[in-house]
DNA sequence: TGTAATTAGGTAAACGTTTACCTAAAGATT
DNA sequence: AATCTTTAGGTAAACGTTTACCTAATTACA
């Protein structure tokens, strides 16, 4: 069924049905324009998108690039996107890169052959400029950065803030011996938060000390391994996690060695992802505004496909949402 | 950049570069074969595939309507369909209903004019056949049935014996008064997993008391109200729970009452999503093979969309994960 | 040496839209 | 009565591919 189809039944002009179903109808008698849109609905007719886009030269779909659904904060992230996507009438495209640089180039790569008119990515850890190179869809990096001269989008969080915060309440709280568990992935994001710690430690005269650091990457198993190698040589009161997954593992390896959070170590997390409120003990953590992150990277990649003029750069802010483990 | 300029650069035909972009190059000497390979690559094209799809009538595109990719039982799920497709080499659009009706009926519109090759949903609760009903495209039923008599896939678990199993187990456990928490919309789901509690009920000679159920939907706040209406009245001594959120809530009220699981009240979850095994206690439930459902939709579609005359019906295993809430 | 087969590539229609521009008839204006 | 406007709609090119079919030159063969 194509607008061709239409036209014949009608007895009129495939430009005429064009028009009609397009509201470019100033020209067309409500008898014909009634007539047409009758056969329409009577044959179930439903436009060719794909046509459109041909001549059009637009897609109205996006892409989204993230390392993974399965994670919480992906998952939250994605639903920001697509919430925000449909609410100015684009599909989106999912990708799950699994951390894998040519995952991503290759998603990349589809999703400009398939014409979408714009891409959200939350790169993979270690990625590059290069992925970038050749790209000419409009682009907004999504908390997840890459450094990089091209005039994309980005959203984020003040990652060296968000530490710097969380060591801060632990402090507050009296810890003295405060370990930092994290990744160790060389990307913008990581290293803003092991500043972040540094420099919160700084501020109360403390020694930063290596062996009260695991980096490794941003997963449960992190936080359990880090808090296994950690306590064994060190007596800590304290632990500040890169986010919210390793603080799961980290206390979960507390439990088992019989250490009670928080009153033998504290623990605070970054992100406040759904389910940290339910953990035992409800997670305190620094909240991110995920949904919110994900919901602004379609707004400032629309700014971007549409040539509006707008800021490039969007900090949201995060905020420290104090529960049980601290 | 099209494959007319591309042509035009080589000094060859149009039809050429085609023949050589798609492999059909028996007949292409080796020379022009490099030296269109060599500007296609200089001049980073990339092929269009929304022309293509134009002239051969398909997109290598696939659609997902699910209720919330945030719920992590969906999130397995979209990750496993992805998986797939990307396996197959077909992208995803994904599209979240929120259990709303009429984002249901718009995506599925919004898919078929975006000429996916496939749809796999997971409906709406309360979605009925009317939705389906002038849908051309192939579609699999993920997990949330619809009843219908169109030749769709389906993709789902034993429901009735995964409430079943999960009551049987709560009894061997030595529970004699055993509660039900689950969803009470009116489609195939929620029927037979409380008929399936009724079921273990009858098999052991015990009465099906409706006080001792409550029901109301899937979500940690079902649970969380569900323990506390339940709770007031009768002296349950476990809890079978509709899925694994739903867990989660009945465990946080629970302990807010002071009252101890699995000691005074076992409680078991449906579904195995992620976190479960990190709560505390770490949650028994049923696992169901989220994952593998996704993955297996996808397949199923496949041979849908390729016409392979398969089985239309696919019912994976589910398994008692016995953990320390029971 | 004449013909058949092979090699290397070209032509043009088709996919389903949109849209700039055209046209014919009717009504309005002088 | 002749011209201008407006109304209602039509024509055909274009978007970027694919592909059935064509062609010209070369090679193989009897």
């Amino acid at each position: 069924m194509s607008i061709s189809r239409i036209a014949e039944i009608a007895g009129v002009s495939i430009a005429t049905v064009s028009k009609i179903l397009n509201g470019k109808d100033q020209a067309i008698s409500e008898a014909t324009r009634q007539k047409v849109l009758e056969i329409v609905e009577k044959e179930g007719y439903i436009p060719n998108a794909i046509a459109k886009s041909l001549k059009k030269n637009y897609t109205k779909t996006l892409g989204l690039i993230i390392p993974d659904v399965m994670n919480l904060f992906f998952s939250e992230l994605a639903r920001g996107v697509e919430d925000s996507a449909d609410k100015f009438g684009y599909s989106l495209i999912l990708c799950n890169t699994d951390n894998n640089t040519e995952k991503e180039k290759k998603y990349l790569q589809v999703l400009q052959s398939k014409r979408v008119d714009g891409v959200i990515i939350s790169a993979v850890e270690n990625s590059d400029e290069a992925i970038l190179r050749n790209c000419m869809t409009p682009i907004v990096l999504l908390d997840r950065d890459i450094k990089t001269h091209k005039p994309v989008g980005r959203i984020k969080v003040d990652n060296e803030k968000c530490t710097y915060d969380a060591v801060m309440h632990l402090i507050k709280k009296g810890c003295t011996n405060i370990g930092f568990i994290s990744s160790n992935t060389i990307n913008t994001l990581s290293e803003e938060r092991l500043k972040g710690y540094i420099k919160a430690l700084e501020k109360n005269k403390m020694l930063y000390n290596e062996e009260l650091v695991y980096l490794k990457d941003y997963s449960v198993e992190t936080g359990y391994i880090g808090v296994s190698k950690l306590i064994e040589k060190n007596k800590l009161d304290g632990i500040c996690c890169g986010n919210d997954l390793i603080a799961i593992g980290a206390i979960k390896a507390l439990k088992e060695k019989n250490i009670h959070v928080p009153n033998d170590v504290k623990i605070i997390g970054i992100d406040d992802i759904l389910i940290s409120s339910y953990l035992d003990p409800p997670l305190t953590t620094i909240k991110q505004p995920i949904y919110d992150m994900g919901f602004e990277a379609v707004n400032l990649l629309i700014d971007m496909i549409q040539k509006r003029g707008t800021d490039l750069l969007k900090v949201l802010d995060h905020k420290l949402v104090e529960r049980m483990s601290t």
